[in-house]
DNA sequence: ATCGGTGCAAACAATTTGCATTAGA
DNA sequence: TCTAATGCAAATTGTTTGCACCGAT
């Protein structure tokens, strides 16, 4: 599979009958560059130093339809809202520090494994594995032994 | 572990000192009662029918409190709102159909696994495993296979 | 020249909060 | 009695939508 951090959006959009325009494409750019996940407001945030009057709307509108093309992905972490990333090959899961707030990627065979567990006799076809884990990431856990 | 559906809401409740009201009651018994995850106001509608002018906020305000003190939570299903089950032992997950719409729960070593394998080196102290499982459900797969 | 995409503002839905009143302990 | 909990209504927050104008193809 290739890693959707590779893609030509440009190509992509037009292959699907869509318009790339300078929105669209900074929003990817956006999404790309971040390291981490990014609400659409923050999407919004540093998309705005660019376009002085790019519209909130426009973030949903575009991450939607990115989603769709399955170049970004919706996360949720367990808060009210929504964050956006990258769409990541799927044996990918986030680890959540309830201290810091930071939260980490993480790759293993276990979203591999649970879809070998499901497909081994009561009939659910897995499509999308989501595994988020809560809980204290090695640095909050080293401080906090300090205490 | 003693399964939370088996726990006296009002021991706990004065235990920790809070009051125990009918409106707590209410909410903890319809989330027993019921046999999958509800969302805020249908727990809302159901009190309602027995106490009429009940109000949505303090289904929040107990669902929260509820949750506090480990007897209710909150799942996030990939939908916008919240859903609310008694709380469950933790090696438990979610399987969502994504054609019917109904919601699974299962069982199984996948949330020991996944504690297991964190706990491995990298020095993630993982508290609360998240796993819920997009797809299509047994039921709708064999339907879908006819068409 | 089209028609899809954007900005804007208003609409929405889910959840929270301030405050006066009520009712557990 | 005394303070916590409720009802109510208004405020927030995150996201969506209708519509006239704009711009990518």
């Amino acid at each position: 599979m290739v890693h959707a951090g590779a893609m030509d959006v440009g190509h992509r959009l037009r292959g699907e009958g869509y318009r790339l325009t300078p929105q669209r494409q900074l929003v990817w750019e956006v999404l790309r560059a971040a390291q981490h996940h990014l609400t659409a407001e923050e999407i919004h945030e540093r998309v705005s130093a660019t376009v002085p009057d790019f519209n909130v709307a426009s973030v949903y509108r575009t991450l939607t339809l990115l989603s769709e093309l399955g170049l970004a992905k919706e996360v949720r972490l367990g808060e009210a809202h929504g964050h956006w990333e990258v769409a990541h090959p799927d044996d990918d899961f986030h680890l959540v520090c309830r201290v810091c707030g930071s939260v980490d990627h993480h790759q293993g065979d276990l979203v591999e494994r649970v879809r070998l567990h499901l497909s081994g006799g009561h009939g659910f076809v897995a499509e999308d594995v989501d595994l988020v884990v809560h809980g204290v990431c090695a640095a909050c856990a080293t401080v906090g032994a300090r205490t």
